[in-house]
DNA sequence: CTGAAATTTCAGAATTTCCTGAAATATGTG
DNA sequence: CACATATTTCAGGAAATTCTGAAATTTCAG
């Protein structure tokens, strides 16, 4: 590995955090090199860099692109793909999100949703289904929120973060200034029935 | 594998999980099988349920009671002990969360923290150092508004959730209301230098 | 204290994942 | 189209992880 010391305790930690996420070590090395580079690069870079076989570059690199987290260009009289991440770390995290969702939450639920049809057989299943019962309902609330959130511009998703739970004290005010008795609660528009 | 088909299709498809968030399988389907189950287990009954060995299911409850996520219980005139996941499902994704900052972001934040204090080398170091605080300054943002939503309770929680960004609503009657010119932002209180 | 039941430990087998080098394929230039 | 360069594919070896059975340890009732 051929790296600046302090780069390179980077890359390691995040060829280590890669493994406990379901990515492999080089993935995730790769991933922190490009993160950390002013300019963009290509294979054989990475290859001298990180001291990997260039097939195992060539293969992470793919993996990269499938979760969208790597942009690829091109300098003019040169053919070789350059690699680069994103420079708003917001759109990073943004994508990583997504992707997650997109691959563990989404086919979760679509699995919930079917056993959730079934006719349970005992009451074993019956109480079973209760319990997937509230995971589905939890899993619902946590994507609406993130549908809603995602949507946001990084300033005000900023502000939101900033604010914390002290967002509490606002509402807690406005429902003091506006609520009157027997008024129902503001919120979402509940998810309606299939 | 000797289980009712609902719960079978549920614990498999968290074995499979599992996998993803660096957990193993056999964990991922002791933990789904305990959430499902109305009356606490002990490590026969898993054995038997799930088809693996005794040896795998005692390492796999040893690892499911490091990571905070079983409650453990016995019977009177039973010395076995029967294992249980907590009732509220809250609670749950709070130790998931909880534990999972402790074991990635925290030791992240300290290896970001050192490698800032150090002095760059070279201009490539420089402006590595400069995307290592983006990282740093994010997960501090992220890390603060967690502690923050944590400490409500969940119905408040739930509350905040359902909301989503319609926050940003209420937050521009709030500033329409009240911001005169020239006043700070209100905010959580910025962190202290070191 | 003894012995039976419950649990844990751990060496090595089984399985899975990762990585490499060689070969195949693709790309673009002259 | 031919050639050089770049990239991908993939079989199989290397490494890491998971899992098991046997042995060791712990626990507690009598």
């Amino acid at each position: 590995m051929n790296l600046p010391p302090l780069v390179q305790t980077f890359v390691l930690h995040f060829g280590e955090m890669g493994s406990r996420w379901g990515i492999n070590r080089t993935v995730g090395q790769i991933y922190a090199l490009l993160y950390l580079s002013k300019e963009p690069l290509n294979a054989e870079d990475i290859v001298e860099r990180l001291g990997v076989s260039r097939s195992n570059v060539s293969m992470g690199l793919k993996e990269l692109q499938a979760w969208n987290l790597v942009r690829l260009q091109h300098k003019p009289g040169d053919r070789r793909d350059y690699f680069a991440t994103p420079d708003d770390i917001w759109q990073i995290v943004r994508t990583l999100v997504e992707e997650r969702k997109k691959r563990e939450i989404d086919p979760t639920m679509t699995l919930l949703r079917e056993v959730l049809m079934q006719e349970p057989a005992s009451a074993e299943e019956r109480h079973a289904q209760e319990r997937m019962r509230e995971m589905h309902d939890l899993f619902e609330l946590l994507t609406g929120w993130y549908a809603d959130v995602q949507r946001l511009d990084t300033e005000r998703l900023v502000q939101l973060l900033t604010l914390g739970s002290k967002v509490q004290k606002v509402l807690e005010m406005k429902d003091r200034l506006f609520v009157v008795p027997g008024s129902r609660k503001s919120g979402r528009d509940a998810p309606k029935d299939k």
